[in-house]
DNA sequence: TAGATTGTTAATCGATTAACAATC
DNA sequence: TAGATTGTTAATCGATTAACAATC
């Protein structure tokens, strides 16, 4: 068995904004950084922390931290952020084209080589670069491109629908904008991202 | 004291995808909806559906379930989803377009009365029928609408500038969809929503 | 050295899950 | 009635937090 890599949702869902904090710090010219500071930024405890930066498997220096370089590059390691990933979007209103032109996404390795959407008023061009071909040749041209990744971004009543036909294609992760509960077979993954989540989360703070 | 609510951050996360099963159950015509039906439609245990359910204080009938229609105010008057939140919105790029077109905010009681984007290209017109002024005018604009809570859909690199302003202008609520950690005075909350986190999840997953 | 920090092991806390009586 | 379901109380599980030795 290979070195297995145990690591709970929410460590994972830290690291992103560790990497950030990390990253501007970097650009200062620093060449360690402690997870004291890194928890100060970001109001968490540093044991914590230490505990999520722990399984990177980065040795810090007692007194003077993680060096940054390292650190950097072990996060980055450890999400698959050092390499391409292929994908292809399907649905490009708003939050699709949003997706499209998220930089960050592509610096983390997301490569959308194509994408999708049933207006033909909106396909034949490219939105931020990436070319928008019909959902028509959206079987055809997933089996060609040989892509296994899409992202999700259409009206929530086409949802299962589409999906379907990406796994027929030969998708196995799926990360689904949409506030479907998907129905997919075994072997195939769905991260769901769900703003509704967020908004009740805003609503209940906002009043109390 | 009144009744105090107390619900974990989980359960009041999955509130709106009960809400919304339950909603297509009503349109089937249904009267009641059982905790184990909703937990087979979401993956859920049915335990863990029922005690959510109880936060709303609804009660359920053995051997038929809980009553839909009461089931359903309940939840949107937890979640204060069936008042109106007037709130401004910053950052008219992609993202922000897609929220202020996101119909399902505004039926659960979103009102963006105002935009506000930098670019003067932007500026003048409306945008899915909400009115895009200069941020030069977002401050008296916010004081004259006696706004409190307001959507930040901007480039990180202004996030901290902006939300001091906004702060200034006497918002009290934010949502946060850039990656940066505000610093904000007591009594000033904010949700962040992190795309990031999610890609971190969506990247784990893939690659095991 | 003294002091700050790491990293590990133990304790606490809270959410999920199990058990089960009550009810229709 | 029998069976499915609710709702509560207890048990389990896992994440966060605390304690502390090791290190530079």
């Amino acid at each position: 068995m290979t070195k297995q890599k145990i690591a709970s949702a929410p460590s994972i869902r830290r690291l992103p904004s560790y990497l950030h904090i990390i990253r501007l710090f970097q650009r200062e010219g620093e060449e360690y950084i402690s997870g004291t500071f890194i928890g100060q930024k970001l109001n968490l405890d540093p044991i914590q922390v230490r505990k999520d930066l722990g399984i990177t498997g980065v040795a810090g220096k007692p007194k003077k931290g993680y060096p940054v370089e390292e650190l950097i590059s072990a996060i980055e390691c450890f999400l698959g952020w050092n390499r391409t990933r292929n994908a292809v979007l399907v649905g490009v209103g708003n939050l699709g084209s949003a997706l499209l032109g998220y930089q960050e996404l592509k610096r983390h390795g997301l490569n959308i080589l194509a994408a999708f959407d049933k207006n033909p008023e909106k396909t034949g061009g490219t939105v931020h670069g990436t070319p928008v071909l019909s959902v028509d040749a959206m079987e055809t041209e997933i089996l060609r491109l040989g892509v296994t990744t899409a992202i999700l971004t259409i009206p929530s009543s086409f949802a299962q629908e589409i999906a379907d036909i990406l796994i027929k294609a030969g998708i196995r992760g799926i990360w689904n904008f949409t506030n479907v509960k998907l129905k997919v077979p075994d072997g195939v993954m769905v991260q769901k991202e769900d703003i509704s989540s967020g908004y009740a989360m805003f609503c209940i703070m906002l009043h109390d």
